[in-house]
DNA sequence: GCTAAATGTTGAT
DNA sequence: TCAACCTTTAGCT
């Protein structure tokens, strides 16, 4: 389920398996191997996330880049790893531990120049530390698209995709249609703040939950499992807040979901 | 069992 | 704007 949160976690969860380790790596599926296996017996150095991309840095200064994709999926084990099957992209093993990659989009050995034209094309990402929020307001206030486009655009906030987008939303009670340069300083500044927070939960949690506690648990008698959204696939369902129902459309190539009197302008 | 849709991006029209 | 990439799952039958 790939939104930044995910690419984060990978990286906290990958980097005590495999930095500072000699690491094999093979490509089962061949036909899309990147020269992945030329890393073989080198070593980890570090594991950057990006918004939705991954860097596994090897020595010799050269990066394995990662992007999930909407499919992409990592899985792992100890122990002997399973017999290769079906689209089987990567497998790194180091130690005892194996890691399958299947369904990315982007898998490649990449130099370190193009490593940094990825990430300079991306926007802040409100997971990093080093990330610059003034990057992100400095497009969104000039620009005549609609917030919900610009919230989905990689290189003007990096990491947020089609949940986050819907549910940040809703939070802060701005309409999508919105045009950026209409939304006031006032209301972008808590939208960050609030990206960031949802954003870090999710990394915890390992799944996007959006709704506070309180509105779950004022629900609990109605028992629905599924409520960790406000609006995000809940077109045609009474809004949780105020009983309106809940529209989608399309927007920025992506289901846009939310709700016309909470989000009204 | 089958089909459609899905948390994403790229490249061609 | 649309197809392609490629996998999993939800919702049908």
């Amino acid at each position: 389920m790939p939104e930044g949160h995910t690419i984060h976690r990978l990286a906290r969860d990958h980097r005590p398996l495999l930095v500072g380790r000699t690491v094999s790596l093979s490509s089962p599926q061949g036909r899309f191997a990147t020269g992945a296996e030329l890393l073989t017996g080198r070593v980890v150095t570090r594991i950057e996330p990006y918004g939705k991309h991954l860097f596994y840095g090897f020595e010799g200064e050269q990066h394995l880049h990662v992007h999930l994709g909407l499919y992409g999926k990592w899985a792992g084990g100890v122990g002997p790893a399973p017999e290769p099957r079906g689209a089987l992209r990567l497998r790194m093993v180091a130690g005892d531990h194996w890691l399958d990659l299947r369904g990315p989009t982007a898998c490649e050995v990449v130099e370190p120049h193009e490593r940094d034209a990825v990430v300079a094309r991306l926007g802040p990402d409100p997971l990093r530390r080093d990330a610059d929020p003034e990057r992100a307001w400095a497009r969104l206030s000039r620009s005549r698209r609609t917030v919900g486009e610009l919230l989905m655009d990689q290189a003007v906030l990096a990491g947020i995709g089609n949940v986050y987008r819907a549910e940040v939303l809703y939070r802060a009670g701005v309409s999508p249609f919105r045009p950026g340069r209409e939304l006031a300083r006032e209301e972008w500044d808590p939208m960050w703040v609030d990206l960031s927070a949802l954003l870090r939960a999710g990394v915890r949690a390992g799944r996007i939950v959006t709704t506070e506690r309180e509105d779950r648990e004022r629900r609990s008698g109605t028992a629905r499992r599924d409520d960790a959204h406000y609006v995000y696939r809940r077109h045609g369902l009474p809004c949780r807040r105020c009983g309106a129902e809940v529209r989608t459309q399309v927007m920025a190539g992506r289901n846009l979901f939310w709700c016309p009197v909470c989000q009204a302008v």
